[in-house]
RNA sequence: UCCUCGGUAGCUCAAUGGUAGAGCAUCCGACUGUUAAUCGGCAGGUUGCUGGUUCGAGUCCAGCCCGAGGAGCCA
């Protein structure tokens, strides 16, 4: 007898195999039962007829709950009417734990994310996190491909560190023996030491942030990518950026169809994917965004008038708010490269643009709401300029003199980027949370289980 | 930190200031082709907490607790 897995049930028409595995639902008469069956692999229809199972076998498929730990064995047979296109006409059925009091209902879905995020270690077996999952499992094997394939060396940054480079404010704190260490809130510093090392790597793995923010796209623990690239400068971070998003939403696209089709996914705008970036700078972006603010308020449409009011309420000079990026996503409908931001509202390490005026970073702006997945830029390799912005920034030098260290032997241009992996499965799948992208979602008022 | 909304059965929600109710799930039963099966039945409650107004509060008022969405900040 074949012991064999759901996904590979095709290949086994009208011969006898076991299956392993755990009552997903069950309909039923008084002599014919139908067993949804789930093994990790997929779900697949179980057939038990009475006349073809000893009464006791019987019996207990009829009591048994859902999530009830069971083996099946049975014929597997063609038949266009499940979704699978094969069933399995059962011949036994061998109970390993029954169960009756399951608390998630095969009904419940989104709407009462709090209760299943209570039962998150229970609700990933149900299809929708299911799906989910599986997709945020394909797009980070994407992302180690890609690099993979490109000569990036894997160099992991410590999730310890000493005292902040951009405020503590964020930052989560914890004893470490007789001194104070922060959980990382970016690799990208020891990601630039590596570049001076191997040229290229990729920093990739969990980062903390203690904002205190609610809202959908949202985490305080969450995974980022983080390539930085010796002698790569700003037009070739953002085609490095464009590469890497599109590689990934594609091996998506090809890898995961049975997923998205399980989420209602309309893919139409992921497979813009194929299409170029637009690319704008800052100024172009504020005056793109007068004209929709302009447009949305002649709208019919309240969600857009409403969204009118809300566009460009920073000013220039400041940084984009949620309803900017927004409405880029929404004229563009695909992913936005915006760059040479004002300096003023960037990091000390950003490098000035000829004007003094801007800072060479680039934010990729995702489609439909999810916002900024990417952020990054080339970074400011002259000595002199670099400890100008320190002390600009009231950054203590000691805490950076090994980051400072990296212009003093061998400075050359360089830069690189980060991508939000949670917000990136967002994205792919159009979950509504962000906290659907992770098994075990950390925020502000979340930490079980 | 600020703004808005919410908290009633296991879940989703009703209930002019006047006897707390329905659907789904659980449990019991019927059904030989069901696809979130269907049908019948039983059971299920400290209405988030504390206080107040009232003959009477799930409902009105005050404070608190918890949650959600958003702003800011960010990926």
């Amino acid at each position: 007898m074949n012991s064999v897995t759901v996904n590979t049930l095709k290949q086994y028409v009208e011969q006898e195999v076991e299956l392993k595995g755990w009552l997903y639902n069950r309909r039923g008469s008084g002599k014919l039962l139908f067993l949804q069956f789930r093994d990790g692999t997929g779900t697949v229809q179980v057939v038990l007829s009475k006349k073809d199972v000893p009464e006791e076998v019987f019996e207990a498929a009829k009591r048994i709950g859902i999530e009830s730990s069971i083996v099946v064995r049975g014929k597997v047979s063609k038949d266009e009417r499940s979704a699978l296109g094969v069933e399995l006409h059962g011949t036994d059925l061998r109970v390993i734990q029954e169960v009756h009091d399951y608390p998630i209902q095969i009904t419940e879905d989104v709407p009462n994310i709090d209760k299943l995020l209570d039962l998150r270690h229970l609700w990933v077996r149900s299809k929708r996190p299911h799906a989910i999952l599986r997709v945020r499992s394909e797009v980070v094997q994407a992302i180690r491909d890609f690099y993979y394939q490109r000569g990036f060396v894997l160099y992991d940054a410590p999730i310890f560190t000493p005292a902040s480079c951009e405020g503590v404010s964020t930052l989560f704190e914890l004893p470490y023996f007789e001194e104070t260490a922060y959980l990382t809130q970016s690799g990208q510093l020891y990601g630039e030491t590596g570049a001076m090392a191997f040229g290229k790597v990729v920093v990739f793995g969990p980062t903390f942030r203690a904002e205190k923010s609610k809202t959908r796209r949202h985490l305080t623990e969450f995974w980022m990518v983080e390539p930085e690239v010796a002698f790569l400068e700003l037009d070739g971070i953002m085609d490095l950026a464009e590469e890497q998003i599109r590689y990934v939403v594609q091996r998506a696209l090809e890898n995961c169809k049975e997923e998205l089709k399980e989420l209602e996914r309309d893919t139409s705008v992921l497979e813009q994917i194929s299409k170029p970036f637009p690319r704008i700078h800052y100024e172009e972006a504020q005056s793109v965004l007068q004209k929709l603010k302009d447009d949305f308020s002649r709208s019919s449409d309240p969600e857009l008038q409403k969204l009118s009011g809300d566009i460009l309420k920073n000013g220039l000079g400041d940084d984009l708010g949620a309803a900017d990026e927004t409405a880029i996503g929404l004229h563009y409908k695909q992913c936005v490269c915006i760059h040479h931001y004002p300096r003023e509202v960037k990091a000390f390490y950003m490098k000035a643009d000829p004007t003094g005026k801007y800072a060479m970073g680039v934010d990729v702006i995702a489609p439909e709401g999810v916002g900024e997945i990417v952020g990054g830029g080339q970074r400011e390799d002259s000595l002199e300029v670099l400890e100008a912005q320190i002390k600009k920034h009231n950054i203590p030098p000691e805490t950076v003199s090994w980051y400072v260290d990296l212009r003093k032997y061998g400075s050359v241009p360089h830069g690189g980027f980060g991508m939000g992996v949670e917000r990136c499965v967002q994205w792919i799948t159009g979950c509504t949370h962000v906290r659907e992208a992770i098994p075990f979602p950390r925020t502000i008022y979340r930490l079980n289980p």
